[in-house]
Order: C-alpha cells, then structure tokens, then sequence
DNA sequence: GCCTAGACTATTGTCTACAGTCGCCAAGCT
DNA sequence: AGCTTGGCGACTGTAGACAATAGTCTAGGC
C-alpha cells in the first residue's frame, strides 16, 4: 500500500484557480480519489465486482461516505453499478475505447483551438509547474505519481482555453483512457522511457508557448502512446464497424 | 405538487438501449430526478441553498440517499458543494453562459458528422418516439413534460451518432442549458408556442432523415430559443472578455 | 459605541444498525 | 436424472443517531 500521492480529478480543483485548498477534503473525496487510483493503477480491473464491505475495510471508513464515492466514480465512467446487484469496473468493448480516443482527439482541438495562442499567461504557468512536477515523478522513477502528474499536465493544456466545463469534460474522459491503458500490462515503462515521455511534453509546452495552433494539434496527434492499441481486437469485445474503421484508420497513419 | 413525470437523464437510459429498465429505481435514482426537476423547474433557483434536512422532509426519505442524489447533480454541474458548508445551487456566470452555449453547439456539429446520415433506422426510430411524446405534451400544454420531452428529444438526435459518451456529455450540457432558461423568467410559453415549437422540431426531424448534414446544422444554429439572451448582461455577472464577444457575434447572427 | 469572546444553533459529516433483495446450494418431489 | 423449492448467506438499500464544524447572536470589556 502506497502513500496517497496527489489525488487524480478532485473536486476542489474544477474551476477553482489556486484558490485555499487547505480545507481538510472530506472522506468521500478521499474514498473517490483512492479508488481512482485503485483503478487505473490496476488493482481493480474492468468487469471486477467492487464490493462496499471490502473497500470499507480496504480504505477505513464506513460506508455511507463509500458509497456516495461511487456514485461520483459511477458519474465519471469509470464504474457501473446494477441496482440491487452491485458495482463493477466499468468493462470496455473496442467500441467504447473507439469512443474515447475519438472523443478526447475532438476534446483537444477544441482546446487548442480556443486557447492558442495562450491570453492568460497564469493557466501557462499552471501547464509549466505540471510538467516539473512530471519530471521530478520521472526522476523519482514512481509509475503512479508519474501518470497522475502527466495527467495533470494534460488537463492544464486544455484548460489553456479557458473552458472550465471542457476541461471537465476532458478530465472525465481521459481518466477513461487512463482506463483504457490498464488492458494491456506490459506497458510498464522504465525510468529512461520517463525521461523520454518528459522530454516529449516538454517539446509540446515549447511548441504551445510558440502559439502556432497547428504545429500543436499535430504534436498533440503524434503524441499518445497508441502502441497498446497493437492487438486490442484480441482482447476486447465489442467490434462496431465505425471502431473497427477508426483501428484501422489510426494504423495507417503510423 | 405535480405528479413525477418521466425522469430526466436516468442513468439507466445511458448507453443502454431499451433493456429492461422494469427494475424498480433506487431512492437515490428518485431523488436525484425530483432534484432536477426542481431546478430546471425553477423551484430552486441558481445561487440557492441546498439544505438536506429541508429536502429530506420534503421527498420523503432519509438523508444517505438523498446526499448520493446531491453527489450525481454535482457531478452533472447542476449544484456546487462546499465541504462542510453545504450545497447551492451552481451560481451562473455570462461567462458560464458563454461555455454552455458554445460547448454544446460543438457537441451538435460532432453528433451530426457522425450520424448524419443515419445508418441504425432504430436510432432514428427513437427520435421519431420522442418527437411523439413532445407533441402529446404540447397538445395537453404542461411545461414540465413539454421541457422534459423536448430535452429528450433533443438527446436523441445526438443519440444518432452512436456515441454514447458524445451522448452523455450532451446531456449534461443541456441540463446546465435548462439550467441558463431558469434565469428568465417570462420564458413561460403559452400552448400556441408549444405547438410552433413541435414544429420547428418536426421539421428538423425532416431534415434528418433527408440526410443533409449542412442543412440540419443551419437548422439546429438557427434552432434554439435565444431569446433569453436578450439582457442578460444586466442579471448576470462574470464578463469574461471572451463571453462578451460571443454575445456580440451571437446578437449579429440574427 | 465598537470590538472581542463565548456560547448557542443550525447544518453537515460520519457511523452503526436493521431491513430487503439476490443468488446459490441442497434437499425433496416428479 | 432433472426440475423445483425452500433455506441460507452475502450484499445492497435505507434509516436514525451521534459527532464535529461553521455561522450567529449576545454579553461583556475597552
């Protein structure tokens, strides 16, 4: 058990600039973020039942503050619940992570398009402070603290637009690529590849602070680390033809 | 006191299509519905507190599922919490305003690329229900069922994308815009409007099944009832530079 | 008269307990 | 042998009570 490193999509911090975050969060913002992290750390797998009792007893607490928790997670995608059945991590077909890439392309666009050149030179200092906190979780060499911080870095881009209910929107949707990337288990970088990842996004803010739109969304494009998507057919259900065209699509654009 | 109609943005109508919704809802299901109904009814008005024991008392049931229902509206923008001091209804901006507007335009622009023309018949079906039951509402001239089909209706047409999260977000995002409609309060349109209004809506439909991408995104720009926007300047606060000259163009488009 | 400190009230945060429902398994019937 | 049915265990749904905190009002001192 680790300790809890900056908690992934708080409440406090949509649409809320640096303002005092020095209240004490409440146990369900606790609840939620560690089972955040519980997920897309793959502890928790898509399909895996989640059942209140354990998590009370895994997270200390009792279940009242559990289950509001869930019922944000439930909001965000990243469980499902039946009533009167229980919870489960939400279970991808190839469609749904179709719909995700997809969507989070479109996201980005939108962002770059809004935000680019960057007005509020405040939300470029937000991107900057991410991408150090970026590299110091690489040179600390830790898996989780480094996809949380890249995360972060990420939805700062797209708060560039100054576009608080898009940057929400994004930060839903990319903690269900975060989803996405559990699938696959071999994707466990090494500290050179953190170095590198670093390296890459540092390229990205230079390119954004040079305020050419284009040159951005075509970074942002080439950007992702799209290898896990490699044999995703063989794992996944769910085979729409629009997801299998758009596989097909990203491919021969490698 | 009126009799609930049917729900707004259920979370068993998301992403699953017509499975067997026959489960009896939770209470929280319930409460997070009557929620929204009261504020989209414009019982609770943007900036008002949210008092849990006063809700408990009034819907009848205890406070842990009533405090879940206030973690789904959170989560969908419709109230805002603050630890330990409570919840309020969310506090409307021009520039709030401004985003839902925009945001949900781009929504549509994305839904129709998508789906348009339509490839499911049965997705074009469910349009064609929920422009029924609009009409029926209209015909008995209730607000709450007309506003409630018409959100319906409206989710369909996106619906026909086949994206689900697409889908999802666009819900909320009109929920926020109904939302937006709760701040003028002369909106309250009479039964001739409602018929126009269904209409209007048929006639989109129209074009939709034409299968012409530009003319039913003129009608969709040229769609919705703007009207409200007329002064708003003077009730809301929030100028934001950018929301100020969407106003402006919005106000030269027509 | 104004400011400060203390208590009080209202409201939220959390926990424990109980009721209801679902699913499984075994025993009995056909 | 296969199907049905009753019971049992596990889990979720809901209620009520208790604890803690924030806001407010009043009383006292400067």
């Amino acid at each position: 058990m680790t300790n809890p490193p900056a908690p992934v999509a708080d409440r406090h911090q949509v649409g809320v600039q640096e303002s005092q975050i020095v209240l004490p969060p409440s146990l369900v913002d606790v609840a939620a973020g560690q089972l955040r992290r519980m997920i897309i750390g793959g502890q928790l797998l898509p399909g895996d039942r989640v059942v209140e009792n354990q998590l009370t007893q895994q997270l200390g607490m009792s279940r009242p503050p559990l289950r509001e928790a869930l019922r944000v997670l439930e909001r965000e995608g990243l469980i499902r619940s039946l009533p009167r059945k229980g919870a489960i991590v939400t279970p991808l077909t190839l469609h749904d992570v179709y719909e995700i890439f997809t969507l989070r392309d479109e996201f980005e666009v939108l962002a770059v398009n809004l935000g680019i050149p960057v007005r509020d030179p405040q939300r470029l200092e937000r991107c900057r402070a991410r991408l150090e906190l970026m590299a110091e979780a690489a040179r600390a060499g830790d898996q989780a603290v480094f996809t949380e911080c890249s995360f972060e870095f990420h939805v700062a881009v797209i708060g560039l637009s100054g576009h608080q209910r898009l940057e929400a929107a994004y930060r839903t949707l990319q903690l269900q690529m975060l989803l996405c990337m559990t699938l696959n288990h071999r994707a466990r970088a090494d500290k050179e590849d953190f170095v590198q990842n670093v390296g890459r996004h540092r390229r990205l803010l230079e390119l954004i602070e040079g305020g050419d739109r284009d040159l951005v969304l075509h970074e942002l494009a080439h950007h992702g680390d799209r290898t896990f998507l490699d044999d995703i057919e063989s794992t996944l259900d769910g085979h729409s033809d629009v997801a299998l065209a758009w596989l097909e699509r990203v491919r021969e654009g490698e």
